[in-house]
RNA sequence: CGGGGUAUAGUGUAACGGUAGCACGAGUCCUUUGGGAGGAUUUAUUCUCGGUUCGAAUCCGAGUACCCCGACCA
């Protein structure tokens, strides 16, 4: 992409409206915009960001068995009133009519739907175990919407539903699904501790939520360094706060984290209400367990840049930055341009990802300055003075050391 | 939903009740090109509606939007 045509103009400074780091930072370098209190538009580099997010998700979600598919965001009334969640879930639930009078949820969650949708597939219990996921907009009608992206009424979320034949099995696939997010969340240079928390109004049972520690966060943990152990303090009544490690013994400390993925094990609660029965191996008629596991998307890319900035701007990690190398020409005469541009051609042709700065207007400073808040990991730059040794120059964005390398050993570090 | 705050150009900000200004950005021209460079020039329905006043960005009232705290919250 040529830097010269890409959508976007960056800020120097933020909009006072925005408070925290990852806010100010995704609006200053123009990947998201803010259309009201709560709901983004993703622009060319935010959106690069967001479908490097959903692709590491499929991935991951297509290696443990899950099927994509999708659903859509308006539901029936009927449907949410058989889970009792028309009532109980209100907030967050958002509620529509149609000019008819009808009356829809629109979808904060699809555990009705996708039970609904599997009900007369599911039939015997050769048709399990079965995984389905999606990545799709969620709407959520809070008290209150902030941080930027943290908290959004309309954000996209993969969450992914599985159905099984019993306890043993949905605990083998909730452990799948843990590794699965474990990878998720590395890939994307985050450090998630997993921790027990409650399942509010999903499910009684114990739930894992994927927490990173960051000052920002709205949710508190206990923590244990040693061995990683964590609990949400929503679920401690004060008079049993553990001093030490229930796993390790060792020192625990409270948190503040932001809450970037959730898995519960259902249980029957959903198939009860909506009738997914299979049948057993004798015939007999038997209740679906399910499991449930979302990831909000958004609330993920602003964590990530919550947790890899600096002063100058963001440091994306390798496999979510929106290019994996920036190109920038400085001086514009026919020697440097004719390099630049020759280098560019090449590094589309072994398939890097390129930002390629080829503006002729804007002074060096402008463009590192820039660079900077874009937050690239890897910065080429082609002048007169690396064209004299016949080199261009190396810098990541996370280290200050720049160094000069020659043209023909660019395969080396790219 | 309770409490608090803010609203002036794309962004950030000034202006005692008396000519709407500055910086950055953007446009044009020139000069520049290794850390948001310099010069010239252009760039506004002061959130909306109503009130007070000779005169309102400024005072008053209502509304709206946005932000923060709380409650809420996969």
């Amino acid at each position: 992409m040529k830097q010269s045509k890409l959508f976007y103009k960056t800020m120097k400074k933020a909009p006072k409206a925005a408070e925290i780091a990852s806010h100010k930072l995704l609006l200053r370098s123009d990947f998201i915009s803010q259309l009201a209190s709560g709901i983004y538009t993703f622009l060319p580099l935010g959106y690069k960001v967001h479908q490097k997010r959903e692709s590491i998700i499929r991935q991951e979600m297509d290696s443990i068995g899950g099927q994509e598919i999708f659903m859509p965001s308006f539901q029936p009334k009927e449907l949410w009133q058989k889970t009792g969640r028309w009532v109980n879930m209100d907030p967050p639930l958002f509620k529509i009519k149609d000019r008819h009078k009808k009356e829809f949820a629109l979808g904060s969650t699809h555990e009705e739907v996708i039970t609904d949708l599997v009900k007369d597939r599911i039939q015997s219990y050769k048709d399990l175990p079965l995984a389905l996921y999606q990545i799709q907009n969620k709407f959520r009608n809070e008290m209150r919407f902030t941080g930027g992206l943290l908290r959004a009424r309309e954000f996209v979320m993969k969450d992914l539903y599985s159905f099984h034949t019993d306890n043993n099995d949905l605990e083998k696939f909730f452990n799948k699904v843990l590794k699965a997010y474990d990878k998720i969340y590395n890939r994307c240079g985050l450090k998630a501790v997993k921790s027990e928390a409650s399942g509010g109004v999903f499910t009684k049972e114990k739930t894992y939520e994927f927490q990173v520690l960051s000052e920002i966060g709205e949710d508190r943990i206990i923590h244990c360094e040693k061995c990683n152990w964590a609990m949400n303090l929503e679920n401690i009544n004060k008079n049993k706060m553990p001093k030490r490690c229930p796993e390790c013994n060792g020192k625990v400390v409270k948190k503040n984290s932001i809450e970037v993925g959730h898995t519960f094990k259902l249980g029957t609660k959903y198939s009860k209400d909506l009738n997914l029965y299979f049948k057993g191996k004798k015939g007999e008629n038997r209740l679906v367990l399910m499991g449930c596991y979302g990831i909000g998307i958004g609330r993920l890319m602003a964590t990530v840049v919550e947790i890899n900035h600096d002063d100058k701007g963001i440091i994306w990690p390798e496999e979510v930055a929106p290019f994996q190398v920036h190109l920038i020409q400085i001086e514009d005469n026919q020697k440097v341009r004719k390099a630049a541009e020759k280098l560019y051609k090449d590094l589309q042709n072994k398939g890097v990802e390129v930002l390629y700065d080829d503006r002729t207007d804007k002074s060096a400073g402008e463009k590192f300055a820039e660079a900077d808040l874009i937050g690239i990991p890897i910065r080429l730059v082609v002048s007169e003075k690396t064209l004299k040794k016949n080199s261009l120059e190396v810098k990541n964005r996370d280290k200050n050391k720049v160094c000069l390398i020659k043209f023909s050993h660019i395969s080396q570090i790219i």
